[in-house]
This record gives structure tokens, sequence and C-alpha cells, in this order.
DNA sequence: CTGTTAGCGCCTTCAC
DNA sequence: GTGAAGGCGCTAACAG
């Protein structure tokens, strides 16, 4: 059976000492001599003495646990993120625990809900949408929360995301440098920030150039969905105006669109320029070769995270708006290679 | 701040009973009146009574938090089996902490010390080595452990794990029934039972029809890693020995070994065939359509957390060892279309 | 600086 | 069936 672990009282005992005494040097607390506190230090590792983190957590009200949500680790943004705040959580001895909520509101209120009975000292939210309820209450009960990838509406709350609109802008601007015209989008949902801006980014790029944004050409898909990616494409494809690019809101959409074109007997570029959104590992594939634009999600991973940390130490006193800075990845999708280079 | 939650205390005074009768009312301890239970529990709702899991599991040594070692839940595999173990937890009211380990052994005890620091109820692994000090050392201190997708040497741990063997042994025939006889093979680790058994798989198949098996063109290379596959294919492919067709360990080997063929100015399958393993969610798009084996992740997470679940109610008497079953899944790669159907 | 007392919220003997 | 008392392991408050 699993042998009982030695207490706070063994060692107190060991060392003939209070167990406060002994707490106290486990804790440097201040009021604590540098002799004793050696001592216990010493006689600790001696004894293999590990602190129970529950009995600890029960009074200080601290479990060094995060909850995270996303929309679904299996995406592989998503587990990158996942993985970069878990890393960064660690440094702090902090354990992260990542739970997918499919953008169902109701299933994310469940794991709130369970993530609050074990006691959590804090959230990020990965998937937020523009209006969100369960974060709002998070919020009014100053529960430490920031927000990652994805905001609010309402700015009262800590986030770091990339800058979407200039992603999108220059995705866009690329492709009419290029000479397209008639470009198609294939837009994410625009219940979320991420989806909008990436909109609102296209639409800057259309008018600055002062092309037209042709309705038919408009799509709302879902994110990370190459399904929703490839039914969408045929439509357009099948539509009354044809496209010469199409900018889907991130890769996998994008490779969707590929799927789509490849079946309808057309080639990506020469005939239907794409571009993605987030730059997914695949995306760099010779056989896929998709131009897009990258995020560094390491950092936002590891920004959030430490924003997260100090909302839960008090070292935050205003509410933080980080915005990251999104690059240009020009392959071969958008037909950069037979255009040559910009006239320009 | 946040507002303070009702406890049983709160519930025992507004019911006018003892802390102890609503915990059993809460519990639903035998010993309780039918009539005062169910007063109990309308009130609990009423007040929005929740059960403060730390302090329960304080008591009760559970909290119902499982610990997971996986590789790296970045890679699909692990995502997805992440995810059905999770789900599966989930359904019992278990939260479940994934870590990855990265195959580095001293990453891998801390983390198991950090999770036995907060006191999670049990652990899968789902990246064991063949000899693994951890989980045996796990194993010695009778502390709930199942082994996923990966099994150790020693054979009394439960494991729930792919028959590796068979599903090299189905792709390699399929290899040499197509006609091809050099055929070589990118490996896995072999400090891992699925390195070693798809190695044997693939040798049973090789030797049964009676084919050579030619060192040159034998490989070890590491897992998920597209990189391996990539300069392993590179250096096939300027060896002495040509081999007509290639068998990956994994899919994202083989998605390396496909980058290196076309950049050689080769083409799957004409110029060389090529398999895979795992079935990746890639590998069907139309520019990849990759051979391969699948298997039922879903199936793996789901059965290796009940296991783990059973072992931690006790409901287990013997060490459970589950194998699963490979399945074909023949795409274009191996050059079935154009070398038909086969001949028996 | 150290020891004593108390309690976090819950469950589990033990009496009745 | 129910209540009172005690304790899980730890830290915080109060004395000295």
């Amino acid at each position: 059976m699993k042998r009982k672990r030695t207490t706070v009282k063994d060692l107190a005992k060991a060392a003939g000492l209070s167990p406060s005494s002994v707490s106290r040097a486990l804790n440097n607390h201040p009021r604590i001599s540098k002799k004793t506190k050696a001592y216990v230090l010493k006689l600790a590792r001696e004894m293999g003495y590990k602190p129970n983190m529950v009995a600890r957590g029960l009074v200080t009200q601290k479990s060094f646990l995060l909850g995270l949500l996303v929309y679904d680790f299996r995406n592989p943004f998503y587990a990158e993120l996942t993985r970069s705040i878990q890393d960064t959580a660690g440094e702090y001895n902090f354990r992260v625990i990542p739970s997918s909520t499919d953008d169902d509101p109701e299933k994310a209120k469940l794991i709130v809900e369970s993530f609050k009975d074990i006691g959590v000292d804090g959230f990020i939210f990965a998937s937020c949408q523009l209006r969100d309820p369960l974060a709002e209450e998070l919020l009014d009960q100053d529960y430490p929360l920031v927000l990652a990838n994805r905001r609010m509406a309402k700015p009262d709350c800590n986030y770091v995301v990339l800058d979407n609109s200039y992603g999108a802008y220059l995705l866009t601007s690329h492709l009419i440098r290029l000479g397209y015209q008639r470009i198609a989008m294939i837009g994410g949902p625009r219940t979320t920030s991420t989806g909008v801006e990436r909109y609102q980014g296209y639409v800057e790029a259309m008018k600055e150039k002062g092309l037209e944004i042709i309705p038919e050409l408009i799509k709302e898909g879902l994110f990370f969905s190459q399904e929703s990616g490839y039914s969408l494409t045929k439509r357009l494809l099948t539509g009354n105006v044809q496209p010469e690019a199409i900018f889907c809101c991130d890769d996998y959409m994008a490779l969707g669109a590929m799927k789509a074109i490849s079946e309808m007997d057309l080639r990506v570029p020469q005939d239907i320029a794409l571009v993605g959104f987030d730059d997914a590992e695949i995306s760099s594939h010779p056989k896929i070769m998709l131009t897009t634009v990258s995020q560094d999600v390491q950092q936002l991973g590891m920004l959030s995270t430490k924003t997260l940390l100090q909302v839960i130490n008090g070292d935050l006193n205003e509410t933080q708006h980080i915005l990251l800075e999104p690059h240009l990845v020009i392959r071969e999708s958008c037909g950069y290679k037979i255009r040559g280079n910009y006239p320009n």
C-alpha cells in the first residue's frame, strides 16, 4: 500500500519543535531563526517530507491549479497553446487542467463549475464568445480570469490576443497586390472576436484598394473545420460570381477548400488562389504550401499565463490588454511564384 | 470578491440538524431516513450547496483527479487519446490532468511527483518505455496505474494497447501482395513496445512470404517526427540498395518521407510506395492519400480510463490486458490503384 | 523567535 | 436514525 507520508507533525516530533515552527521553517516565514530553519529543512529532506497540497489548500485557499477552457485541444493550435500554458505555469509550480468546450456554452458552464469545485486558483478562457455570460459571471465574482486568443466585446477583462484584423489585412492586401480582384472570404463565426476582426481586416484592405465587396463571396464557416471549408468552397465555385482567390479564416478551412478545388479539377494557385490563417504545421508541407499568417502561439500562452498568475498574486492593478503581431507567410497557394514579384 | 459558499454547517443550521446528518444525507449513507435525506437534498439545491472537494479530499483521501502522462499532447494522436480519456473520466466526475513528458524520464519523474503532491487518485501512462522505473515504482507503491498505447516488458501491469505487430503485419503483407520485394522499414524507438512490436510484425510478414530482410533497409526513427522520416528517407534513397516501398512506423514519419521523396523528384507511388501507421487525420487528404493502419483511439482512451477507475474503486482483482484490433486503410500511396487488385 | 490554540470543510467513529 | 466529538494535514492568530 502507499506508504504513509511524513507530515509536519512527524517533523515536529523528530525535531523537538512545534508544528507551527516547522511550518514556518518550510514556508520561509520571517519570524523564524536561520538555525532552526536550516535544521528543519535538512530534516525534511532526510525524512522525505512532501507537503500535502490538499491540506495546505484547505487552509490557504490555494490549489496551484489553473483551469483552461479551449475550443478543442485536439486542434493543433489549441494543443500548442495548451502546451505553452502548461509549461509556463509549471515554472511557477502551477498545474493546469485543460478542457474542451466545443464552443458549447452548456458544456463550458459545467466545466467551470467542476473547476470551481476542485478549487482552481484562476481561469484562462481561450475560446470565449464576444458576449460570454460565463466569463462575465467569473469577472463579477472577482475570480481571476484572463482571455487568450479570443476576447469579449466588453473591455474590462484581461486578454492576450493576436492583432487579427491586421493579419487579415496583410493577407488580403497581399492577394490584391498579386492582381486578384474578386476575393472571396470564408470567415469564422461572427459571435467570436477572431471571426469579426478578421472580417474587418479583409474589408479594410478591400476598401483601401477600392475593390468591391461582393456579398455573394462572403461566407461564414466554422473554425478548424475542413468540412466547413470544403462545402462553402463548393458553394462558391458553383455560384454566379467566380472568385479568383479565396481567403479562408484558418488553415483547416483552407485545407477543406483545397480538397473541394481539387475535386472540381481546378488547380491551386493556377485556377484559383488560396490563403489561410494560423500557419498550421501541415501548411508548410510541400504538397500543401499554403500562404498564411502566423502567430507566436508560444508567446500567446506564456503571456496569458503570466498575466493570470499576476492577477492571482494580486500584482496587477489595471486590466491588461496585450496585442500580438501577426506575420505574413508567403508560400505557393497564393500564386506568388507564378505571378512574380509585386509590381510596386 | 468570491461570495462565500454554503457549507455543510450552513445546511445543518438551516435544516435544524447536525452536520453529520447532513453529510449522511448528501452521501446517501444507509443510516439516514428517507424523509430527512429528501429534505436535506432539497435544501441543498435551494441554497446552492456545492461540496468543497478539497475538504472532502482531505478526509476521504480522494481527489477525483487523474494524472495522465503522454509523450506530447500536441501530437494529434495523443490529443485524441487525451480527449477521449477526459471525456470518459468526466462521465464519472473525474478530472484529468494531462502532461507531456517528451519521453524524458527526468521530466516524467517530476510530473509524477507533482501529481502525487496534489493527490491524484491514479495514473494513466500513455508513453511508457519497455523498461520503465517510474511505472514500476508506482506499481510497487500500489498506486493505481494503467498503461495505454504502450506497454512495459514486465507483464504485471494493466494495459490497453493496439495489436501493433498485427498492424505492421497487415501493412507489410499488403505491400508484398502488391508485388514489392525490397521493402524498407523506418521503425520507432526500440525502447518502446510499439517500436519493437511493429518491427516484429514487419519481420513476420517478410519471413512468411520468404522475402529477405535487408539490414540496410531497416532504420530506427523517432515517433511522430516528420524530420526523422525525412532524413532517414533521404538516407535510404541515397544508399546502395534502392527500396521499392517504405513502411514508416507512423503517419508523421511518412509525411516526412513524402517530403524527401518529392524533393528528389520521385513520385509516390509510381516510383516508390509508402505506407504509414495510425491513420492521422491529414492522411486522408486528397493531396496525401496515405495507406495506413487505423486504430480506435476513442476506444483506447475509454477502456484505459474505465480500467483505471476500476482499479481505483478496487473492483479489479486481476491485472487486465486488453488488445485492440488494427484496421488496414488502403489509399493511394501504396500503389494499390496502379498495381490493380491482388492476384490472389 | 517559539509554542499553544483554533479552525479550514468535511466525514467518521462512537454513543444514544 | 441522529448528535457529539474528533481529526485529516496544515497554517494563522495570539500569546509569551
